[in-house]
DNA sequence: CCTTGCTTGTGAAAACGTTCACCAGCACGA
DNA sequence: TCGTGCTGGTGAACGTTTTCACAAGCAAGG
């Protein structure tokens, strides 16, 4: 077992809400029965997602709640501060430097950059707009080590490459593209526009669903 | 075949957009293989995933780029003009109705509601904000299919519920909570919180990678 | 100490999704 | 007309993820 499946990743980003939750319930244990429960999964998947990384609960008693929490923060990296640089100042970008949530779960967004003039020496909330072209150099410089695209989706494959060529290695993309990246670059995708799609093909489905095709 | 996977119809999705991209440079014909390069899947993939819903290329010559395209969109439910609500007129709410692109692709925003009573009578773009309150009439009428819920965490599935019992069947969650619903009704989850995580992990386990566990 | 009731951790099985490999079929040129 | 080169469609093989099912282990009470 050297590799961890996303959705085993995800599950555990979902757990750790749960586990936060309950810990604010003043539970102090948790089963793996009700944890699945309150997260729409089985109790097997929560035991085997978590069997990935050790033995963390008692047979009997289930598993500790704040220690569960830690041990899941400690996973998925939350321990440490992650300095994030926010590209693209538009209403997302904005949107996300108004979410005060991040810094509370250990990210920090510490530059805004901007391709239009006119955004850029913005103020937006704490932070000034920079002009993209400064990127690289502060990029290069360590400032940062989670690059987030939130430009138009022409521009987005442009910047994945200034990114990962000044040494980032961690890329959140908000722009409805593909981005090939170096192997050793990981790429998250944040894509609403997918999802409405895939929204709009249940509902479409629901209604005339497909019926097997005759036999070529 | 009756079950097609998420997958497969997020790949539609990517395939639709390279279609567009295919077509505005005036290539008339695509190959699997040329539209799973763009794609960054294998062509086989491509082919199976097209091979649910029917044949639509030619052997020896690939694809007709309008007419796949044409396809696709009706596949994913995109030729009729979903109606679309947004309950939230916070930061994400806001960015959302700024997003024309939408429009294009067939989501047409036709209300936005939030609870704040600071908030209900604004202008949002070409909307006003409406109270929450008068939500489930409005949805009950018929005014609109999709509801799309960016509220915060706390009152995600109290909207929902209402969403539901009025008759939604379909919900865009961007809050980053577990929604439960009735069976009949599909959700699909934006969470950027999730990604971030997901993303840590990943650059954490990149430096410290996990050992394999000694056999219990 | 021993029994009872409950819960974890985990091999094995099942389900699911992806890739392989090859036949069928089309265009084109000789 | 026939051969060549290329491409789609698809059953089968493969790999991965999820679920099942049960032994191991803990607490509590008598």
């Amino acid at each position: 077992m050297s590799h961890i499946s996303e959705s085993t990743v995800r599950r555990l980003s979902h757990y750790y809400r749960v586990l936060e939750e309950v810990g604010a319930e003043g539970k102090r244990m948790i089963s793996s029965h009700l944890l699945a429960e309150r997260e729409g999964v089985t109790s097997a998947q929560v035991r085997k997602d978590l069997s990935y990384f050790g033995s963390f609960g008692r047979r009997g008693l289930g598993y500790n709640v704040a220690h569960l929490r830690a041990e899941i923060r400690t996973i998925l990296g939350l321990e440490r501060r992650w300095k994030v640089a926010v590209v693209g100042a538009g209403h997302i970008g904005s949107a996300l430097l108004a979410y005060r949530g991040f810094l509370e779960q250990g990210f920090e967004v510490v530059a805004v950059f901007d391709r239009d003039p006119r955004r850029v020496g913005l103020s937006l909330g704490t932070h000034v707009v920079h002009d993209v072209a400064e990127m690289p150099a502060i990029a290069a410089s360590g400032a940062f080590e989670i690059g987030v695209i939130t430009t138009p989706a022409a521009a987005a494959q442009d910047i994945a490459d200034a990114l990962t060529a000044a040494g980032i290695r961690g890329i959140l993309n908000f722009a409805p593209r593909k981005l090939f990246v170096p192997k050793n670059v990981t790429v998250r995708n944040v894509d609403m526009t997918l999802e409405f799609e895939s929204l709009s093909f249940a509902l479409a489905e629901e209604r005339s669903p497909r019926k097997r095709r005759a036999r070529g």
